[in-house]
DNA sequence: TAGATTGTTAATCGATTAACAATC
DNA sequence: TAGATTGTTAATCGATTAACAATC
């Protein structure tokens, strides 16, 4: 349905407007009650433009000379994200990475919650961490009964393969990816890869780009 | 230098010229001493045509009808890459993420070596980890005394503008920002922000729109 | 040679920016 | 009203894809 291509204007979309919406919650907080769409440009480092053009594809309108009220809009952008209560994630792979995320602050307030983790070897579960694990084959018996939709993979290159296919299987419908694989969904799964390493290096370049156009 | 804008095509590439190198690595390790432009493509997730322009936009080349030979691909690739020994990074928050990005093997791989971490409560430091962790205001000191080009943000939302400042007063060069704010570098520096649940909330709209889309 | 693959140019496609009429 | 801001269209800009001559 989604594939990588055909989307990636929405996908840019969205990912934009999740940044509107932290935003907005950033200006209510400091007071604000309503806002233009360069106060919301500025405090997420879009244009304008940008701004307006992406909340009238959704059908977002403000009032034209008044802007926009910033609890009907966190409301609509609420709506439109599909943030209609608390959303389910699993996570495979159980080391450094995934019980940092297990424990990540930024979740539990965006209304994301772990609600399990898998890995082959359970026993290295952190006892301070409330999420429960459990050992990968139970994984699929899990996302169905719990009707889970969202995986997230963190385990180890080697792994990551077994990890990316068994959530398939399972039938999970979203994945967000940090092994340094780039997995491409089959249709209907939507992939998104974080590889820290490569964004690593391309930072490495640029700084290494900077210092080659000094010395010039 | 390089704002946001005017090198999103070079940054792109620079992005998939890091993916094409793991892809071939892993060609390499299964044997393969040469590839085509659409091995590659397949292995990283790309075009063949992609996978040329990408490589011609850098004066790489391959044999009209050999392709590329492998292992100078993977050198070509690093040199431009600036992958000259190894790159020295720092970490402010020594959190669950910073703890975890300390002991990232694919770090370690990649010749990225996170050289010390900072925080404002540097008691909280684990003894199993042997990277050295400091005081925040040691910062600067720290980044001049050893040229430390390149820090990662793993800070909550609450001390990132902080840290960042701090970061950019200290002349570090590149800033890899996990804290949900989008920063952006002044000139000169370069800023790559990743934000989780602004990644997984993408996830959640496009889970949400197939089952919408399916509904119908 | 015949066949296959590169390197590059041209064509397409998509996203961002600018501009401005509508209007509060 | 005069002034300012939206919503949307048009213009620009950039990136991806397709195609193909060159050539190994």
């Amino acid at each position: 349905m989604f594939d990588q291509k055909s989307s990636s204007k929405i996908r840019n979309c969205i990912l934009r407007l999740s940044r509107y919406k932290n935003a907005l919650y950033r200006l209510e907080k400091i007071g604000f009650v309503k806002a233009f769409s360069d106060n919301i440009a500025d405090a997420a480092g879009e244009t304008a433009s940008q701004v307006r053009k992406d909340f009238s594809l959704f059908g977002i309108t403000g009032s034209k000379r008044g802007g926009y009220q910033i609890d009907e809009l966190i409301q609509n952008l609420n709506a439109i994200l599909g943030k209609n209560g608390n959303q389910k994630v699993v996570i495979v792979g159980i080391g450094r990475i995934g019980r940092a995320l297990m424990e990540y602050e930024g979740f539990k307030k965006s209304g994301i919650e772990i609600v399990a983790g898998f890995d082959i070897d359970p026993e290295k579960a952190d006892n301070q961490i409330s999420v429960p694990v459990f050992h990968l084959h139970e994984l699929q018996d899990f996302i169905i009964k719990n009707d889970i939709r969202i995986g997230i993979i963190a385990v180890p290159y080697i792994a990551a393969r077994q990890a990316f296919d068994m959530l398939v299987a399972a039938g999970i419908k979203g994945i967000l990816n940090f092994a340094p694989i780039h997995f491409k969904g089959p249709t209907g799964i939507v992939v998104t890869n974080v590889n820290l390493e490569v964004e690593l290096e391309n930072l490495i370049y640029f700084v290494n780009a900077e210092e080659k156009a000094k010395e010039l």
